[in-house]
DNA sequence: GTGAAAGCGCTAACAG
DNA sequence: CTGTTAGCGCTTTCAC
């Protein structure tokens, strides 16, 4: 079956204290010794038992990235997969292993959440920001089991995350829509009670506010970050006659692109549409997507690396790293018009 | 710190050995004693160490899905979210967990394989089928690593897998062309060095010699499952004059669509387009798109848990699982236009 | 039915 | 520099 650590020192006519040396980078192995240990293994193709050694170093080389109940929705769109793409390319570079935890249902949470956090399989986790209030957060920290968030926490009170620049980001597509002219410009938000639907909110507000002074509450529609969400939404605010419109995530313009176009309305003629995340498909509908691009992928890495410098170097005082996003303008905006 | 079995033994006043045995469901535990022990563990939220366990019993309760540089180009589509969720689900319900191995680089592949095939962190693994000549077969089974292919494998011998009906769902979708009255049908096939790219293509012959006799070479162009890939295929059959196109994924059936539009053709009425997947994008597409929808979910869920009974009812002989595909028909084909 | 004891493969003192 | 020894927390004989 499997080697061992004995018959690779058996091999190498060492003891066993020594293989292990070698195998962990130690000093106090003559240059010699070493090499020859080396190439035994190398020949043998051995590999250490990993249950074996975190019996005894009380760690695994695995972290986890827990996907709760509450973001499934964004399940549906390629943010995972680039922010999964992120994550695994840090934790290659640095020798540890992904484990992934969707959860499906409540009875999957509960069952599941002990077992992750207290059975020692995961030296720490990374976890997509849930709904405000989601208790998993607090499970955390009464565990120790330490942490990074994707998205910002309600309370960041000694918690490490990694967000997209949300109100910026937002604040930026509206001042935009401004500056083209529009003074009706509404928005389809994202859940509200999410850290990211309210921040991209605040950008929008915060635009309106600074620029034009008028917040016209007909003309702010939740969404839930779907297609089919953007689409309802828009409906909904068709009636009050938005000049423009502001989407909090592509998904959702997408859904708002559609019900204009079944309106029989023209973008950006009719209305001018914006969104968030520049997801592949926004240069490629029709028309281009004006919007706002948010790097997933390097949030995945960054997320990834600060876990992993919590779980080599010990803990650090919290880091909150907001990254900065960027207005990528196509035409869906209206911007060819030269107004 | 964390407890442990001897700690719960002395709080319920009995063996370690009997613990063990509650824990693990095993039979000569007096009911009564059961019930003081489980009373314990519940209140102390014990939960066993994985890693003590696996090193005695030799399994982890670890599966691993592992994705080949190759197939990386699918991860840009809903396609792995949704295998995903199909696959933790099975994972949650059958008390397993999922580590994830994406491989970026060559370097990472070489890296990775010995330690994930060798240092016995996983029972088995499902790996997303790549590339025709793909060495990673050849590597589970030598270190004789029980697993499931995603995909069919060129040679299944010995190996089992889960795929949807891609000769079918093609066939199904050219004849239903072919029906409409298009003479002129072509293909954007995927990767020919895969053989879902070469699946879907036989089904497109076999419709074609069938129903017409007819196969015209340049209307066959390979694409690459993207949706630059599908833009730039689309552009090659122009020149060809097809009254239809059938694509082999819905993301090139998008950039098919994309170059139709900036060529100033209408979809249906100059060019039928037809896809294969059934993405949510294809729905709210314009114009909606017709395609064989293909059931992504499940097939993680089925890849799973035919890797789970192998795992738990040890080796059985390989299962070769063909999910079977539906049309979709929206209005991309025509159909409207009743041929 | 229950407990005592051995040992899974590794790392980490501690001697030498 | 190198080897010996003692566990890590669990399951699993084997006695009783």
């Amino acid at each position: 079956m499997s080697l061992t650590l004995e018959q690779i020192a058996k091999l190498a006519g060492v003891s066993r204290s020594t293989v292990s040396r070698v195998i962990n980078d130690q000093p106090n192995v003559r240059q010699e010794v070493r090499e020859r240990v080396w190439r035994v293994i190398r020949e043998t193709g051995y590999q250490p038992n990993l249950a074996a050694r975190s019996l005894v170093t009380r760690r695994t080389g695995v972290i986890g990235l827990v996907i709760p109940r509450a973001v499934q929705s964004l399940f549906a769109d390629p943010f995972f997969p680039q922010l999964i793409q992120g994550i695994t390319q840090a934790c290659n570079t640095h020798d540890y292993m992904l484990a992934l935890f969707v959860l499906h249902t409540k009875e999957e949470e509960q069952k599941l959440y002990p077992r992750v956090m207290r059975a020692r399989l995961l030296d720490g986790a990374i976890v997509a920001a849930s709904e405000i209030g989601d208790p998993l957060v607090r499970h955390l920290i009464e565990n120790r089991l330490p942490f990074v968030l994707v998205g910002r926490p309600d309370d960041p009170t000694g918690i490490s995350f990694v967000q997209p620049d949300n109100v910026i980001g937002a604040y930026t597509a509206v001042s935009h829509l401004l500056r083209l002219g529009y003074r009706r410009i509404g928005t389809i938000t994202g859940p509200l009670n999410t850290t990211v639907g309210l921040d991209r909110r605040q950008g929008y507000l915060d635009a309106l506010r600074e620029r034009h002074g008028v917040i016209d509450e007909n003309l702010i529609v939740e969404g839930d970050f779907t297609e089919a969400g953007g689409h309802a939404a828009m409906l909904r605010l068709l009636p009050h006659r938005p000049e423009a419109v502001f989407a909090a995530s592509d998904i959702m313009a997408f859904g708002a692109l559609r019900a204009l176009r079944e309106a029989g309305l023209s973008v950006p003629d009719d209305v001018a549409v914006v969104g968030f995340d520049d997801l592949p498909a926004a240069a490629s509908c029709d028309p281009p997507l004006t919007t706002v691009r948010q790097p997933i992928r390097r949030t995945g890495t960054q997320a990834a690396e600060v876990l992993i410098d919590i779980l080599n170097n010990g803990p650090t005082p919290p880091r909150h790293i907001t990254l900065s996003v960027e207005l990528v303008i196509r035409s869906s905006c209206g911007v060819e018009r030269k107004r």
